[in-house]
DNA sequence: GTGAAGGGCCAC
DNA sequence: AAACGTGGCCCTTCAC
């Protein structure tokens, strides 16, 4: 995980069904206590003293006097992470005037209705750190949507990305030099909660609102306002996202597990007698296993039955060698099934909430520092594109999925970027552009385009996304190196203006330490000058940066839209990966919402590529295979 | 025991 | 092995 738990409100030890109370003497007392009494955080109204609210009258003058506000802090403490498991305790909402820490559990579900045009409406601003944990917990149990959102971890990302250094301490020491302390942060939040939980929670939700003035002004200075705008308005939809999780088949998944399982013990034996006659470790009384989890065991034993290993023992260094070597095809297959039973077996089943057979996976929003999303525990943006696995995440009893993708969105991004006559070309006629490249590079008429030339092309115009270069080129393709090198000539001899765009976007990232993305998003390097091999790797990932990170601006600015689109239908988002919704929805409304998802997708990228046509394909099925 | 690092491999 | 970008997950190894 990027950060630890940002806004880690679990609890030690649970103890559901509690049904204390605070600590606290007399309803509605008047702050109390303060942690830590110095002015200038009194004056700026961090000082955390707090208001108790535990009548509905109190709670509609608290959203009354929050209402004259341009901006409040908002913070909830709660006993898990997980809204299905936990439930909230406290809601905080904080001006530099007044702190307000809601008692939850004194309060019915329509107690709270004064919370809504508060927190709906986008003036005033509410202000939260990790707002997606916040928001989820508001959704679930007030069925409140956070309109006018700033929030400061994704502020914090965007001005800086570095990793680790984006929980609420460390932005509060950063931006306003501020020492919160953060043991309580696990404590229990479950029973009674001491004075001093209170007042922790007070300050947390206390720092936003200066947060926000600190951040404001370096957001603007950087022209990031754009981008952090893009990144607010997604919070909601990412939400969502999380809070429906994504139906997992278990028993298909089990099956396949068994399956896979069988055979694993199958080749792994078979593997085993293979390595310990090669290394002739066989002995009357039977051999001694090796470890074949163990790289240098590996290496050793295939290095003892004479094959050219050195260091590696990965399928680039494998592959060219599993014709001549039976031990190494071997491997290869036993390797994958290790790979299928380690990562893709029981773990995932454990995951599924017993009720509702679903899992609830965790987004990051800016996963990335180019401001790709990343998602963990488990990652449904890894999911092998095997049949056997993607059928297990299918539409539950009387839904349909609806799976809609952008055709080649790099590609179209860099035609943009450059302003590539072939590469526009090619995606306003609609022509097949690999083949069009092919025809280019091989000299050749396009009907005459051989498969095997068509592959090529196709993967030097991905490869060129990411900067390939002749040497990985060459041995990804089989082609000689000077075949390969003369190819690559010819390439960007045929895309004159793509090879102009990316030699300036590469030399920019290097000269400039950093790069943007079309929402203006910032992506940083740093690096030593002096360094060559990290020139070039600067100067590849400057790029890539630009390409990537439109893309996941687009993207992100699909789950905004759509997450407006879809409201009141019967309609949830139940994944994303990178340039992919996944949808649930009622049969009956799945071809009028594909074609509304389809519609919106399209418009988020036109936003930003305004001069190549975009295509956003959906499909409806029972099973996640497109 | 725990955690970091290295190696390997899954996705886009 | 690699001068092909971005992640997360699993395993082993090794240090503390």
């Amino acid at each position: 995980m990027l950060e630890e738990q940002v806004h880690q409100k679990a609890v030690d030890n649970q103890t559901p069904g509690a049904t204390r109370r605070f600590a606290l003497s007399a309803p509605g007392s008047k702050p109390t206590r303060t942690s830590k009494k110095t002015s200038s955080l009194a004056t700026r109204g961090m000082d955390g003293k707090y208001q108790i609210i535990r009548t509905p009258d109190a709670l509609r003058q608290a959203c009354e006097h929050l209402l004259q506000s341009e901006a409040h802090g908002l913070d909830c403490e709660t006993t898990d992470l997980n809204p299905h498991s936990g439930r909230i305790r406290l809601i905080q909402l904080s001006t530099p005037s007044a702190t307000y820490v809601i008692d939850y559990d004194r309060f019915n579900r329509d107690d709270f209705q004064p919370l809504k045009p508060l927190l709906e409406s986008p003036k005033p601003r509410t202000i939260c750190h990790n707002g997606k944990f916040d928001q989820k917990w508001i959704k679930h149990f007030l069925g409140i949507e956070i309109a006018g959102l700033f929030d400061s971890q994704l502020a914090s990302q965007l001005i800086h990305y570095s990793p680790g250094q984006h929980n609420l301490e460390a932005v509060s020491r950063k931006y306003l030099d501020v020492a919160l302390d953060k043991s309580l942060q696990r404590s229990n939040w479950e029973g009674e909660l001491s004075e001093d939980q209170i007042t922790y929670a007070a300050r947390d939700s206390q720092v936003l609102v200066p947060l926000r003035e600190a951040m404001i002004p370096r957001l603007t200075e950087l022209g990031l306002i754009k981008a952090a705008q893009l990144e607010f308005e997604a919070v909601v939809a990412l939400s969502d996202i999380e809070l429906a999780g994504i139906f997992l088949d278990r028993e298909l998944w089990q099956q396949q597990v068994n399956n896979v399982s069988r055979q694993h013990e199958i080749i792994a034996r078979e593997l085993q007698e293979m390595l310990a006659e090669g290394a002739m470790q066989t002995t009357l009384f039977g051999h001694s296993d090796i470890n074949l989890g163990s790289h240098t065991q590996i290496a050793d034993a295939l290095r003892q039955m004479g094959l050219p290993i050195n260091g590696a023992t990965n399928n680039t260094v494998l592959l060219p060698l599993k014709d001549q070597f039976p031990v190494v095809a071997k491997l290869l297959e036993y390797r994958a099934l290790d790979k299928s039973l380690t990562s893709y077996g029981q773990a995932w089943i454990d995951q599924i909430h017993p009720q509702s057979n679903r899992i609830f996976p965790d987004f990051n929003q800016i996963g990335a520092p180019t401001g790709r999303m990343s998602c963990a525990d488990p990652n449904v943006q890894q999911v092998p594109t095997e049949k056997e696995y993607r059928q297990c995440f299918r539409a539950p009893e009387g839904r349909k999925l609806l799976i809609c993708d952008y055709s080649q969105i790099e590609l179209r991004i860099l035609a943009e970027l450059s302003h590539d006559r072939g590469f526009v070309d090619a995606f306003r006629s609609g022509a097949d552009l690999h083949r069009t490249t092919a025809a280019s590079v091989f000299n050749v008429s396009l009907d005459n385009v051989s498969k095997e030339q068509r592959d090529f092309a196709k993967r030097l115009n991905f490869g060129v996304v990411y900067g390939i270069g002749a040497a990985r080129f060459s041995f990804m393709t089989g082609m000689p190196l000077n075949e390969a090198e003369a190819t690559l000539r010819r390439y960007f001899q045929t895309y004159r203006q793509l090879d102009e765009y990316l030699r300036e976007a590469g030399q920019h990232a290097v000269d400039n330490h950093s790069t943007r993305t079309l929402s203006g998003r910032l992506v940083q390097y740093r690096f030593d000058p002096a360094d060559r091999e990290q020139v070039s790797g600067v100067r590849r990932r400057g790029r890539n940066a630009p390409i990537q990170g439109t893309s996941a601006d687009i993207i992100k600015r699909s789950l905004a839209l759509l997450h407006h689109e879809l409201k009141g239908t019967s309609a949830r988002i139940v994944n994303v990966i990178h340039d992919e919704i996944v949808v649930e929805v009622d049969p009956d409304d799945a071809e009028e919402i594909g074609h509304r998802v389809s519609a919106k997708m399209v418009q988020a990228a036109t936003e930003y590529v305004k001069t190549i046509p975009i295509l956003a394909e959906p499909s409806i099925a029972d099973e996640w295979v497109k």
